[in-house]
RNA sequence: UGGGCCGUCGACUAAUGGUAGGUCAAGUGCCUUUGGAGCACUUUGUCUAGGUUCGAAUCCUAGCGGCCCAGCCA
């Protein structure tokens, strides 16, 4: 051995960083020109309680969460609950839980709500300021005097109230002396502004809607734009993140922070996440819910952080998912398989194998020696050394896949079919002999023989054979229910639709199937709600809280690829 | 149509005036007691037209295309 080689040898490459993105490179920027002093940076999730999360929000909290941690920093959980009308104790429940199971804890938990008080006295100051007015004006005529896209708005005629005026009715609307939607407070920007969001917004608004926190003490309710931003800055926030919709938003963000000379947090914007075959605005969410085309909030169809959680995507792999998917101002559409591949990708490392048949086929070995059972070894997990063997129950009578027996076998075909020998895993060589119908011609029954040498699944004479199957002993089986999910949309975009129709015309009618009576391996008899599987050859699959003692409820959360469906598709083509 | 933002393989995303790279998808082969996994290889891209420059995906100009904004929602 020539030592040199040794000291020749390159060391291993630096672990693949992640891809840079703008957001990360302002914050380097801001850290090297120490644009906050010596301050850490300081980030915030900022979700409204009037929904559940869903894995958009799952990018932008990797995003908030991770961007903070890699910087050392901070990232606050902030509730932006400034619609009473809207916004439930439910929600803020589950957002809280979704986070922490993605895996993020955060360093200050607040809601907009907290700074109310805050929020009225600095909107009394900007009355002082004559930044301020109170509007008299109806909700209909502010919107026509609001102008268009393309003509300048007009000014309310009271715009010009004297600040003395002003102060005492925001006052007294703040005391409730005045019925919902009578007036508004407003910032006086510009009624020409091109932006629409500067011809005057509307700070406040008259709501006697209670409060999830603060009940019945406010009858005025801030804006989001009169209370985002200064939230952030009450935090501190340096680098607050939101999607491109809001880019519009940022003068006014910044005007008020200028306004009022507080800390100047700044606003970056980026690009939702959006999936083929799946919907992520909450309002269409909340009525797939309400209206019952869904199973709730969780539904395993829902792509909820719930949703998904009870259909068995780890945590893990949404976080990898996230983190690969990088984050930009190009605003695109993903590709569900991509999600689906950092979900196999989690799962064929930690998911042990097991055997389960959805749709048994009963098959009797003639030669096997009746009452008999044996056990045979398994491996638990061929990624995984040690996930350790388990064993197996064999016997005279079985239960393969439908699918997995063909009378009359197509080209490329592999599995069983009259005359031919075909592996059991980790049992024997098996060849199918004859077959049992039913009165409308289906086969109901194969018998076949099994060669006693190739017990384990080898043959001594060293003869190959073309595939492996897998199977459960019928004595021995398991009865469970599988539910096999599929999109939950027909459409790569749910929103593309003929005139007069809903989002709804577009569900698929096959999203969920339920399979009643699968045959289950005995040793998943009493698996724990949330274990994940895989289930040899068809995907993998989480036990659902559904299940009761004796009787376990099985979702399938992705199958496996499966090289034979494409094989089939092309030849159908052909 | 006023304003804002954005155009890089089929999809997502890097390259920050100096070799257009990665992931997914697709395809081919190897391997295989999962038609799984893995491994190797391959295909496909800078919206267009000008300009600046030794050199442009990157800077400038003009087009073209897409998304967002007229809630007392966020």
């Amino acid at each position: 051995m020539n030592p040199s080689t040794d000291a020749e040898k390159k060391p291993s490459p630096e672990p693949a960083s992640a891809p840079s993105n703008f957001i990360r490179d302002a914050m380097i920027r801001d850290l090297e020109t120490k644009k906050y002093g010596d301050a850490v940076i300081q980030t915030r999730f900022p979700p409204e309680p009037n929904g559940y999360l869903h894995i958009g929000h799952a990018k932008a909290i990797c995003l908030d969460f991770g961007l903070a941690d890699e910087f050392g920093g901070k990232t606050n959980l902030r509730f932006d609950d400034t619609n009473p009308e809207k916004e439930e104790q439910e929600y803020v429940d589950s957002i809280t839980k979704d986070v922490r199971w993605l895996g993020f804890e955060w360093d200050g938990l607040y809601y907009a709500s907290d700074y109310f008080d805050q929020l009225y006295q600095w909107a009394v100051k900007l009355i002082q300021d004559g930044k301020a007015y109170v509007d008299d004006l109806t909700a209909e005529q502010i919107r026509q005097h609001r102008g268009t896209l393309t003509e300048p708005g007009k000014d309310s005629p009271y715009r010009n109230r004297p600040t003395e005026e002003n102060l005492d009715l925001f006052e007294r609307m703040r005391k409730g002396e005045f019925p919902d939607g009578s007036r508004v407070l407003r910032a006086k920007i510009d009624m020409a502004s091109p932006n629409l969001n500067l011809r005057d917004p509307v700070m406040y608004r008259i709501l006697h809607a209670e409060h999830h926190r603060t009940g019945n003490k406010w009858c005025i309710y801030p804006m989001y734009d009169y209370a985002h931003g200064q939230s952030d800055s009450i935090e501190r926030v340096t680098h607050s993140m939101c999607t491109l919709e809001f880019e519009d938003h940022r003068p006014l963000y910044n005007w008020f922070i200028q306004q009022l000379g507080i800390f100047p947090s700044q606003q970056f914007e980026f690009d939702r996440l959006s999936l083929t075959y799946t919907l992520l605005s909450k309002r269409k969410l909340l009525k797939l819910v309400q209206e019952k085309y869904v199973n709730g909030w969780d539904d395993p169809r829902m792509p909820t952080l719930s949703g998904i959680r009870r259909r068995g995507y780890p945590a893990e792999a949404i976080r990898n998912f996230c983190a690969a998917i990088g984050v930009s101002k190009t605003s695109g559409s993903l590709e569900l398989a991509m999600l689906e591949h950092y979900i196999r990708e989690d799962l064929n490392k930690r998911a042990p194998r097991v055997m389960a048949v959805l749709r048994p086929l009963k098959i009797v070995i003639d030669n096997y020696p009746e009452g008999q059972t044996e056990e045979v070894d398994a491996v638990n997990n061929p990624e995984d050394e040690s996930a350790g063997k388990r064993k197996v129950p064999f016997s005279k009578v079985l239960y393969i896949e439908q699918d997995d027996f063909r009378e009359d076998p197509p080209k490329q075909y592999y599995r069983l079919s009259p005359g031919r020998e075909v592996r059991l895993r980790y049992g024997y060589f098996i060849t199918a002999k004859s077959v049992v119908k039913n009165d409308k011609g289906e086969v109901v029954e194969v018998h076949c023989t099994y060669d006693p040498a190739t017990r384990g699944g080898n043959a001594p004479d060293g003869r190959k054979v073309k595939s492996t199957i897998h199977w459960v002993s019928a004595a021995h089986a398991v009865d469970a229910e599988v539910r096999i999910y599929d999109k939950l949309f027909t459409k790569e975009d749910p929103n593309q639709l003929e005139d007069g129709q809903e989002f709804t015309a577009n569900l698929n009618p096959n999203s969920l199937e339920v399979i009643a009576q699968a045959k289950l391996e005995p040793s998943l008899a009493n698996a724990p709600v949330e274990a994940r599987y895989q289930f040899e050859r068809l995907g993998y699959f989480c036990v659902d809280p559904d299940s009761k003692p004796g009787r376990p409820v099985f979702n399938r959360t992705v199958a496996l690829k499966d090289t034979w469906a494409k094989v089939e598709k092309k030849s159908e083509k052909k």
